[in-house]
DNA sequence: TTGTTCATGTAAGAATTCTGACATACCATT
DNA sequence: AATGGTATGTCAGAATTCTTACATGAACAA
């Protein structure tokens, strides 16, 4: 049969792409991209962090970010400063609405990432959290 | 700590995301694209697919891999038909220099994958397939 | 102080990918 | 034969993300 189908990093794309299109499905009616839960996931972990800082965390250029964030600030779901309180950084942070419609798409995430894990025990999913982890480490992340 | 990021979905993506930034840089020298080594890998597998068929194996929309097939056909790496032999089908495959290409192209790709795994004894890396298999599975792939 | 280096924010433009829409061809059912 | 359903290819346009470039502020060394 085809032998690349069964090759780690093939198999790794492919979870990675359907993961994202059931919590696109997911987040769909909340008016949510998966970059952008995951900009407000960030955010309320690391409240008044960096643009960049935040870019680093979802895997994005900061410039890609810049314009997301204006789409948030927009919103009203997140909330910066007009200006720096020291050098460049600009720190941003969840509003209260922002809190509440992250919370309602993390029900949402938690949904699907549980879907895709129904199948496998705790141990195995422990390995598996441990096996990407040691991928992540080995191409120096 | 920080809980998320220890959580699979998230780490799911941290792997993927970086497997792919080395991809793309060990490819540079190529001039190729993730997207384009993928497309001319599946080719070699699966010679005369047509383009929808490919862009599924491949995570895209059949108009993405349309527009990706014209610079691959402008390059002289893919050939078509000039009109479809039955149907609507532009059956696709690769050209000797589409061959010569990827030929390189999956030494580098190899290597950035060995790299990934380094870190992971035999039964961990078919324990880490399976488990990723079991996700797709679970998750309606 | 001065100069260098680094990180941040931003702007402009290009490249990639997606969504919506349409015509065409095959296939199964009636 | 006629019809409805499905799949393919393509066009047009929008949205997202990236690349390149620049100005500013902080940290650090000379």
């Amino acid at each position: 049969m085809n032998n690349r189908e069964q090759q780690v990093g093939y198999v790794l794309k492919q979870a990675q792409s359907l993961l994202r299109l059931r919590m696109e499905e997911a987040l769909n009616p909340l008016a949510l991209t998966v970059s952008q839960y995951s900009c407000l996931h960030h955010l309320l972990r690391e409240p008044g962090i960096s643009a960049a800082g935040l870019a680093r965390a979802t895997f994005m250029t900061r410039q890609s970010m810049s314009s997301m964030l204006q789409q948030l600030l927009d919103r009203r779901l997140v909330e910066r400063p007009a200006r720096p309180e020291s050098g460049r950084v600009l720190p941003t942070a969840l509003t209260a609405a922002g809190v509440d419609l992250l919370s309602a798409a993390q029900a949402e995430v938690n949904g699907v990432e549980e879907r895709m894990l129904s199948g496998l025990s705790p141990s195995e999913r422990t390995s598996l959290t441990r096996g990407l982890s040691a991928c992540v480490k080995a191409l120096g992340g």
